[in-house]
DNA sequence: TGTACATCAGTGAACGCGCGTTCACTGATGTAC
DNA sequence: TGTACATCAGTGAACGCGCGTTCACTGATGTAC
């Protein structure tokens, strides 16, 4: 028996999902995440399943539990890459524009919402996607820990521009501008009757005319 | 064979769905969407079925198909339900602050975010059957025909008040609003950092500074 | 008022189906020597 | 460079379960006479 151990045991390993190695992993994760979130759009939220996800990704049911614990953590794994692009763009205009000033900010607006809205559109099922983070319970978290991250860099940024102002109050405000934000990333999917341009041109028109100051 | 025939024909009705008739038929009917709202926040969209609610409202599961014509239409007429109610207090409002004028309605904003969301606090499930008529495709409808008619009433008060203004436009204007007053609906209740109140006076102050019109 | 009967409201049990998940396994890839 | 072997990626088939829906039926209610 001069057959040589190297592994510290031979235990026959679990098989549960741990963070890919090899290349093609990588590549199966995320064509299973881009399916899912294509299925969202098209047979929704209560249809989809992980069978016919596994399926239309054109491997066995047994590979995506490989990849997320159950099914919830498919969707959650969806709601966070849509997220972390999103506010990766964000982030990105904030640095960007947070030198000129309160008019800056007011004036980048609607750019924000456009760019928002491509990342929306170029990923599969996009918009389902942040409906579902909605309409779902055990979703909401993923959504609220996002906007309230994206509310931080935005308090920041405008803290010093308006130092009179109560910081809680700020922060409120901050906070709810985000939401309509997401609103309109929603609204300029599902309304036909304007262009994409007259609905980005209103809503940014409608958030920086809002103040933030004052009582 | 004496028998008296005094109906048209003798065949066998076919059971399906009709208006109720009898009291205890509609009581029935109200008590099933009750369940099912409550069914929609305990378990969420993706979970709730018609034999649960039929269980629960202490039914067989034939019972919920005489009023139903399936699973889609329960939820259909649970989101109708509850925005025709809000809808009615819309009107309402409506009417008593048009005469008042822009600073009138600007004024009554935080009462009618305050009276809608008492409306959704009231009914079993509010909140989350407004979620679900965002995030299931087959439901969408509701609620952009609900919202398309709230926009109506509104740009028949806004319009004289701003007779210069391009009549599009501000349609698009209002329904982007009604679009952020049913974000701050759903944000009264899943933050849990800021009371209701402060939520409501920033929502009313975001949205009355806000410019309806001009470029 | 009593009653025969039409209609309405609701039952009990079952159907075929696809769900989410797991099992023991095989084939592909990486790597120490 | 070859190779033995550990580890990783993915398979095929099945599981128990609850789903949405329908069936033939019974009991409750309303009403014409």
């Amino acid at each position: 028996m001069a057959t040589v151990k190297r592994g510290k045991r031979k235990a026959k390993a679990p098989a549960l999902r741990a963070a890919p190695i090899q290349d093609r992993a990588v590549q199966t994760r995320e064509r299973l995440l881009d399916i899912a979130g294509a299925l969202l759009g098209e047979v929704g939220i209560e249809r989809i399943s992980t069978n016919m996800i596994a399926a239309q990704a054109g491997v066995s049911p047994a590979a995506l539990y490989r990849y997320f614990k159950d099914k919830y953590a498919v969707l959650e794994a969806l709601g966070r890459r849509l997220m972390d692009r999103q506010n990766a763009v964000l982030f990105a205009w904030l640095e960007e524009h947070k030198a000129g000033g309160l008019d800056g900010l007011a004036e980048g607006t609607e750019e924000l919402l456009r760019l928002t809205a491509e990342i929306t559109d170029s990923e599969p099922g996009g918009v389902w996607i942040l409906r579902a983070m909605r309409a779902v319970p055990q979703l909401g978290h993923v959504r609220l820990e996002s906007h309230n991250e994206v509310t931080d860099a935005l308090l920041e940024a405008y803290a010093p521009l308006l130092p009179k102002m109560n910081k809680r109050m700020l922060w409120r405000r901050l906070r709810m501008t985000v939401e309509f934000g997401y609103a309109v990333d929603e609204m300029l999917h599902d309304d036909d009757r304007f262009s994409r341009d007259e609905i980005l041109r209103d809503a940014a028109h409608l958030l920086s005319t809002s103040r933030l100051e004052d009582e």
